[in-house]
DNA sequence: GATTAACCGGAGCAGTGCTCCGATTGTCAA
DNA sequence: TTGACAATCGGAGCACTGCTCCGGTTAATC
């Protein structure tokens, strides 16, 4: 197929090589900041990459972006997830399950919590979209449950969000505590039912 | 009074020269922990205390160190203001009033939480010790409030520490949400009553 | 006023994030 | 096949960080 002359410049693919070096760094980074992370060393991502930091950086422009293609498919799933539980479970349930699978991907890397809820307050940040159809697939299972009258109709999606984000950062900020995840978790839960 | 030579060494009060030093050193801090937060340049603090930063390190071998001296009276004030509110208000009205005292004094300054929290996870921390008492005295009205039965008897001096904490990370790391700080800490409160 | 232990300051090291630009290389047209 | 060129690369370099170490200074004591 010719290529069109007027046509809106369909992106040309990228080079075999940069296509190779993006996957080294994401493969690099994916361990690195497993191991590490989230404030893992850029530099030490570009060594294990076997690339260049100007490589990385090209690639990669903000820490951000990084973090943002490491979680892309997993939160696609989280998202995708509540609309399944919306349709198979009932209204609380759905919630209380969605949510409680949030905070584990949420606390999927050290630091992720505190990165996810800053970006609230930084709509440039590679992760404000991410983090904005978080808060929409729950939003969503809160209406629903609200609807129901099973949680309170004061409770914002953003409550939410800040809610599971402080749960998985307890978790993260003191691993000793991590026998009390659960607990706190239906604890904070609890206080969003209405009292009767 | 002569000095006892074999008596255990009555440690000699420090030179004036250093006693001068460790005054600037905690002015500078404060005002640039007020500032920038707990992750404050020390050299920049060193800096502005005109003194070199051997000096800093050796007043305040730690960051920690450097903040314990910072926040020692706040929390003291904190801590017996636990036994006012416990001899004056009934159990209930003193635990959330505390709670909420306590929320705002861990959000003093910027990354506060954080540190707070980590101090579980490392009891050579010199801010270890503050935070024992400090859930010692949020433990004694919380058990006075199980007492009444206003609590469940679930919950621990440990889980009250962290989600106290946990609240003031939120508006901490995210500005945007401070009007939702007390709505957010009456939500995790309702969570600690007893469900009847 | 002399002695000395306590104290001081900052040079120096290893690490960080990020930029910038000369060298290299994949790709596509001739 | 062979250019030519744009896309890509890699790391030197800058400004910053935490922290150590040690020769010089000075306050307190005899």
């Amino acid at each position: 197929m010719p290529r069109e002359p007027h046509a809106p410049a369909e992106p040309r693919a990228p080079r075999a090589d940069a296509q190779r070096n993006r996957d080294h760094l994401l493969a690099a980074a994916a361990t690195l900041v497993t191991e590490q992370g989230t404030q893992a060393s850029l530099r030490d991502v570009a060594r294990r990459a076997g690339v260049g930091l100007g490589t990385l950086y090209r690639h990669f422009p903000t820490r951000e972006d990084l973090l943002e293609a490491l979680l892309g498919r997993r939160f696609e799933h989280l998202a995708a997830r509540a609309d399944t539980l919306a349709a198979t479970e009932p209204a609380e349930r759905a919630l209380t399950d969605w949510l409680h699978e949030f905070t584990l991907d949420a606390g999927a890397y050290h630091g992720l919590p505190a990165t996810l809820m800053a970006t609230l307050s930084d709509p440039e940040s590679a992760l404000h979209a991410l983090c904005l159809r978080m808060r929409q697939a729950g939003g969503r299972l809160l209406a629903a449950a609200q609807q129901e009258g099973v949680i309170r109709p004061d409770v914002t999606a953003l409550d939410l969000f800040a809610l599971a984000n402080a749960l998985s950062w307890i978790t993260d900020q003191a691993p000793t505590l991590a026998e009390r995840r659960d607990h706190l978790f239906r604890l904070v839960l609890d206080g969003l039912r209405p009292r009767p």
